[in-house]
DNA sequence: CATTATAGTTAGACTCCGCTAACCTGTCAA
DNA sequence: TTGACAGGTTAGCGGAGTCTAACTATAATG
């Protein structure tokens, strides 16, 4: 089945976090998250289950190649949406928050056409 | 508290129905919004202990006045996004479902940016 | 008048996804 | 060596919001 909100933000998550300290544990998660450390234990154990993560014999949390694609891709519509609400006029603040959840609810038609308006909009500005 | 996605979606759907029929059954909004006739039951009853939402004699389903506010607020959210994507190219079907979703997740700042970015647009044709 | 269909409700199950409490385990320092 | 602390897990709770099954009530029809 595909993944809900909760666990697309647990992949982007780990996927942000491995960007800038190459060790992940479900801790760091944990705090990132705002979230108890039961609850990160258990989102994690879907995800694990569905093969998109996994944890080596340290505990250190890795996504899979499955989980990367997944994440990179989640990632992405975060940074494109936000760039464009930024881009409307948006304050980064709210255009981050705001990506952040929209991230979750967005086609790829949509996620496409947004794309490509930040293509024309960039080309403009050279 | 606020209103969730759910308690947003059974607003909007009434302010909908009820602008192409004037009489609205929880039957109505049952088969609009693809659910079983307990689970608009138990969303409207929720509405309506909120003030939001109240039935008549013959079971009507009306807004009350607090409910009309919030329900028109959602809807024009609902009809400025899908109108952003259209304008970014998205096909109207996958605009209006999209917007259907995203509605419930953009912050005051957002959606006033996007609306100035629509009047920008629309000034531009003329 | 009895039957059937329609609308609504009640009761209760289930999923998702948070939470706290309590426990286990390993490390590090006194 | 022991005691504290940090990180992780297990068990179980709770709210939100859907569902089905089964009931009630009302209206239409033969």
């Amino acid at each position: 089945m595909a993944l809900q909100e909760s666990g697309e933000m647990y992949l982007e998550t780990i996927y942000v976090l491995s960007q800038k300290q190459h060790l992940v544990r479900s801790i760091d998660v944990a705090e990132h998250m705002g979230y108890s450390k039961p609850s990160v234990t258990r989102g994690l154990s879907l995800l694990m289950e569905e093969g998109l993560v996994r944890k080596d014999d340290n505990k250190y949390i890795r996504l899979t190649e499955a989980g990367t694609i997944l994440a990179k891709r989640i990632y992405e519509r975060h940074t494109v949406l936000s760039a464009l609400l930024m881009d409307l006029g948006v304050s980064e603040a709210t255009a981050t928050e705001d990506a952040c959840r929209i991230e979750h609810y967005i086609s790829d038609e949509t996620f496409d056409a947004i794309k490509a308006h930040a293509k024309r909009v960039a080309s403009e500005k050279n």
